[in-house]
DNA sequence: GAAGTTAATAATTTACATCA
DNA sequence: ATGATGTAAATTATTAACTT
């Protein structure tokens, strides 16, 4: 077990003094060698017992602050942070990374959450559009049954009439914007019963 | 209150980049 | 080319707080 007090005022260091030199680089071994080499201390290992782990609220709270003042750490910054933390320099620089990785996740679902509520907003305009590009095609449809009346009527009086030239023929293509009338089916769609296209991902992410 | 679970985070490993 | 150093990403290990 561990002693309350390792997480009051005591700083780290002065308690397992030996752990970190006993990690340290043996005289002539490259210390990215020794950066890498496995050690699995599992509980015991010095005489002060279990090597601490966390670090105090004063300690965090000091590396939040230079953290916000800047994410890269350059080795002068380091070193007088660690000394100042009683904490080894490689403590201080994983705290670094370790914080730099939790902050480009916070970022990342920030941004996502930010892309999901655009995404939401489009989907839910795309609707709207949809739902008027129906209204305006009934609105069409009645308007040529309207010239399709019109034009039959005027069949029996006079073929020079100037109401027969009255027909689609006369409708400004332009009309019709960027699609054709014969496109319409591809273009729109229209909802079948209350599924929504493109918004079932939503739903994954609760 | 011991045992199991879980979230947070400290530490390690690996692969790669930069620089002297 | 080579070794030192630093970083990101992935992973492991440990701790403390909950839950059963």
């Amino acid at each position: 077990m561990e002693c309350e007090v390792d997480d009051q005022m005591l700083l780290l260091s002065q308690l397992y003094p030996g752990v970190y030199d006993g990690m340290m680089p043996a005289q002539g071994e490259t210390i990215a060698k020794a950066r890498r080499r496995k050690k699995k201390n599992k509980g015991e290992g010095n005489e002060l017992g279990a090597r601490k782990r966390k670090l105090s609220p004063e300690q965090v709270n000091m590396l939040e602050i230079n953290f916000g003042s800047e994410h890269k750490l350059e080795s002068e910054r380091k070193d007088r942070l660690a000394l100042e933390l009683g904490l080894d320099p490689r403590q201080v620089a994983v705290w670094f990374q370790n914080r730099r990785a939790r902050w480009k996740t916070k970022r990342l679902e920030e941004e996502f959450s930010k892309l999901k509520h655009v995404h939401e907003n489009i989907v839910v305009e795309k609707c709207r559009l949809e739902s008027e590009v129906i209204k305006l095609k009934e609105q069409l449809s009645e308007a040529e049954k309207e010239i399709q009346r019109l034009s039959e009527r005027s069949d029996g009086v006079s073929t020079n009439s100037p109401c027969s030239s009255f027909s689609m023929d006369a409708i400004d293509p332009r009309f019709f914007g960027e699609f054709g009338v014969d496109g319409f089916d591809n273009v729109f769609y229209v909802p079948q019963s209350n599924h929504v296209p493109g918004m079932e991902w939503v739903n994954l992410y609760g």
